[in-house]
RNA sequence: GGCCCGGUGGUCAAGCGGCUAAGACACCGCCCUUUCACGGCGGUAACACGGGUUCGAUUCCCGUCCGGGUCACCA
């Protein structure tokens, strides 16, 4: 067979040569351990949580070794390609400040354009570059054309489901497709030369050499220390329309890229030694692989399964829906990036995240269970951070596009919502009363009159006339100008004069010789002006809400 | 089913031949507190199992079991 001839056969038009195509792409001028990294998503719309888990990896390795780290849009499958799936990735990428250096970017116009010397950074635009390699590998005989139809490789399959075989019908199948296939290998020059003008369509197919019962060791950078077997399988390189397949766009774009470490997740490592062998026929320098754990959610059954995207918390875009804010993903996604975080965040808790020394030693090699409760303690802890400024400006951002009504009540007077906000925060110990912003709704809208409603439940074991003479005494001593120690004293006053306990430890030492204690008295109250038996501290609530609104709520819990 | 990866409390996890087996979240209790939210203190709870190797195994090796991944002209 002559090889040089097949390859002109099947390539008539690409006229380019690996030498050429070489040139274009140098080798990159970085200091001596720089990482040269890349997050491959392909455009289907969204981006999940275990791509952003790795696209964060790759921003720290790349940027904290003084690297590049570049985007490539890997949008080799035409049918899933979903438009202005793109523009989303850039957005949400943008959103949690992973800045990437070489890539797709979009204008003030909206236009997408691209930066960086290493494109095309979408594979759609690569076609040039893998035929020349695919042309490389058939002329020396290590890739051949299968015109075996993807619909014939089917059909095997399909009479094997049919038959219903149990236990062996995998084996079965595969033996199958795989004798199809092998059958592909064996031809003449004039069959193809025959197919060809027939039109037939066709892929190109790697010729494998290796096998299977042989293993290798391989070192990945988070696993350690693997056993891969060697690749007998004939997998497609080209598809029939020209576009290639995973395997092969990796190992050309990340070889012509310069790619120094591949990061994905670990349902990746059983085609390892495809790429290794790639890799290997087109005499490329492996890159480091970093193949990362999964992030599993636990399923109806109990078990353990893959985070789908049909599982809310799997899209970014699902924690803008739930409230959260992108610090607290990104905060979460560190501590399970690297164990040591939490701790390193406990002890500088006034450094970035990006000051965080990340460590690849440190990244879990198994796969985790998403936890929700974890996530909203930290976010907890992010939003009780944050100034009332902060929180006002984030939080309208928010309920803007997911409670208008609200948002406008808050907007209609921002000086009483930042000081609202500012309740218990900031200090030593902050309040954290806040998870997500759903949670901002209930535990301050009962300041806005519209929200404002009582619920008496809580009075229902006191007697109607104390209740009534607390409001009625307090509304004569109040003073809005009462520091709160003057403030509370008159409370207490109140409680004595209607046989309620006013020191604490008198009641709790005997109970039963006070009809309740102040700590009652403050509840009527707080019922009257916040309508309910909880709430932050209450001589700041009749502050903001001032004068005529506190009077007005305790004169109304009277007059019911 | 073949191949690959993994298995320390409910969850995330330290550990890397000798420890009363860290810590965080969750949970429970107590304290603080005019409620709540914080904060402080304490508590329940783990090395999957069986063989080796060793003076000694959570740590090393083998097997079993269990969990996960993967087996496309998808990535």
């Amino acid at each position: 067979m002559d090889y040089q001839a097949l390859a002109e056969l099947l390539f008539p038009n690409v006229t380019a040569t690996v030498e050429e195509i070489e040139a274009r792409y140098p080798a990159r001028n970085l200091p001596e351990g720089a990482k040269v990294t890349r997050f491959a998503p392909s455009p289907t719309g969204f981006v999940h949580f275990g791509g952003m888990y790795q696209a964060v990896v790759d921003e720290r390795l790349a940027h904290q070794s003084g690297g590049v780290f570049f985007l490539r849009i890997e949008d080799t499958d035409g049918q899933r390609e979903i438009k202005g799936a793109v523009e989303a990735l850039l957005r949400t990428l943008s959103d949690y400040g992973v800045a990437y250096d070489e890539g797709p970017r979009i204008d003030e116009n909206g236009n997408l354009h691209e930066v960086g010397a290493y494109g095309p950074y979408k594979q759609s635009q690569r076609a040039e570059l893998y035929h020349v390699f695919a042309k490389k590998l058939v002329a020396e005989g290590k890739a051949y054309p299968c015109f075996t139809t993807a619909e014939e490789l089917e059909e095997i399959q399909e009479t094997d489901k049919k038959a219903e075989i149990k236990n062996t019908d995998w084996h079965v199948a595969a033996e199958q497709k795989r004798a199809a296939m092998l059958a592909g290998r064996v031809f003449t020059m004039e069959e193809v030369r025959a197919h060809l003008a027939a039109g037939d369509p066709f892929v190109i197919r790697i010729l494998a050499n290796g096998d299977p019962d042989k293993k290798t060791k391989f070192t990945d950078q988070v696993k350690g220390s693997l056993e891969v077997p060697e690749n007998d399988e004939d997998f497609v390189l080209l598809k029939s329309d020209g576009i290639p397949t995973y395997h092969f766009a990796h190992a050309v774009d990340d070889h012509l890229m310069k790619t120094t470490h591949v990061i994905r997740g670990e349902d990746w490592l059983p085609s390892l030694p495809k790429h290794i062998m790639l890799f290997n026929y087109l005499g490329f320098k492996m890159p480091k692989y970093l193949h990362t754990a999964q992030i599993l959610k636990t399923d109806e059954n109990g078990g353990k399964k893959k985070l789908s995207k049909r599982d809310m918390g799997a899209k970014m875009d699902d924690y803008r829906e739930m409230g959260y804010v992108t610090e607290a993903v990104w905060e979460y996604l560190l501590t399970l990036l690297n164990s040591n975080f939490e701790e390193w965040h406990a002890q500088n808790p006034d450094k970035s995240c990006l000051d965080f020394p990340f460590n690849i030693k440190k990244m879990a090699t198994s796969g985790c269970l998403f936890d929700f409760t974890k996530l909203n303690d930290v976010s907890k802890n992010v939003l009780s951070k944050m100034t009332a400024d902060e929180i006002y400006t984030k939080f309208l951002d928010w309920a803007q596009q997911f409670d208008p009504a609200f948002a406008a009540c808050l907007a209609a007077d921002p000086d009483k919502a930042k000081a609202i906000f500012a309740i218990g925060r900031g200090g030593k110990k902050p309040r954290k009363d806040l998870t997500t912003w759903k949670d901002v709704k209930p535990y301050m809208s009962f300041f806005y009159t519209p929200y404002f409603s009582v619920d008496r439940t809580p009075l229902a074991r006191f007697p109607e006339e104390d209740v009534t003479a607390v409001c009625t005494r307090f509304l004569e001593s109040w003073d809005p100008a009462d520091e709160m120690g003057a403030w509370f004293d008159k409370i207490k006053g109140i409680a004595d004069a209607l046989g309620y306990a006013s020191d604490m430890k008198a009641y709790k030492a005997d109970p039963t010789a006070f009809k309740g204690s102040v700590a009652d008295v403050s509840m009527f109250l707080r019922v009257a002006v916040t309508g309910r038996e909880n709430a932050p501290d209450l001589y700041t609530v009749m502050q903001i809400l001032g004068d005529n609104e506190t009077r007005a709520r305790i004169q109304a819990l009277m007059n019911v």
